[in-house]
DNA sequence: TGATAGATGTTATAACATAACAAAAATTGC
DNA sequence: GCAATTTTTGTTATGTTATAACATCTATCA
């Protein structure tokens, strides 16, 4: 993964981006939303829907679980946010407008999550369950192992 | 996924196939791990661990949590069975033997798991994840969505 | 046959997630 | 504007999945 040179960049997109959508869709971006989306675009590594919960009490003692997966919901149904099976844990959407099946490459080392999309993969698990007579309607697809700079910065020690 | 004519037969084959590898790698195949293996391959849809809890307990009261997750993990780290992350669920591998990279076709209507291997696709892994420099240590390739016997049935009706 | 490694028992709790109903706030139609 | 409706959020309780930590038992081996 080629690190994010601005973060806060990426965290502000993603709320551009959000607000956007929803006014187009007529959704309402609430505060607790914005929150949210915020929380999980804090960093590019997973975030922890009980972590999430736990900054959200520091400003609002109201918060509770509900809160919270709700709030999940609500983002991961409108393709603001993903949910990696494999961690139990969340991670923004880089293309909330472009609906494209994507997959995940998970840094073990340094926890980054890095979003991928790639047509020939893709046809390539078309072709594959079509063989098979199946009828694909979701895919989870997370590669757990070591990022670029991770691999390199271990080398270099 | 065709459908399997006798299943007593899969299920003897997994444990007969489980205490062959235990004993060539010295490995233990206590009753337990034998009985816990069996329920996982009750069938060829996903078993839950609470479940097989349940199980056991009607057999042995003593049986708590840990035993069950505890012999679940022999039973992975031994690739006798899988964990399907996004049903927080395990099913029986139909080759332990072989440790391929493989992939899970997940029946919505029926609930029936067929574990695939493909090379292609594989391939198709194994060249986009080191387009983007990451040296993969895990797949979780789950596809959801309906079997070739449940799209005819429904169409039946 | 005592030491030791591996397996299982036991207690407690952590981590993840949802059901069900109540209240509040925004939106819509009049 | 305001009553009716829908959507969002609050609240309480609980369900589900999983592990930590330590005790005991059992098989194996020197």
């Amino acid at each position: 993964m080629q690190p994010c040179q601005n973060h806060e960049k990426c965290i502000h997109t993603a709320l551009e981006t959000a607000e956007h959508i929803c006014r187009d869709k007529g959704l309402r971006f609430t505060e607790l939303r914005r929150k949210v989306l915020q929380m999980v675009w804090a960093s590019h590594g997973p975030a922890k829907a009980y972590e999430i919960l736990a900054k959200l009490s520091l400003e609002d003692p109201k918060a509770k679980p509900p809160t919270v997966y709700r709030t999940l919901d609500f983002l991961l149904e409108n393709g603001f946010i993903h949910k990696l099976q494999s961690l139990n844990a969340y991670v923004g959407c880089s293309h909330p407008l472009e609906k494209r099946q994507c997959y995940f490459l998970i840094c073990d080392h340094c926890g980054d999550i890095e979003e991928c999309c790639n047509v020939v993969l893709n046809e390539a698990l078309v072709n594959t369950t079509k063989a098979s007579r199946f009828h694909l309607t979701n895919v989870t697809l997370e590669i757990s192992g070591e990022c670029e700079s991770c691999v390199k910065n271990a080398k270099k020690v």
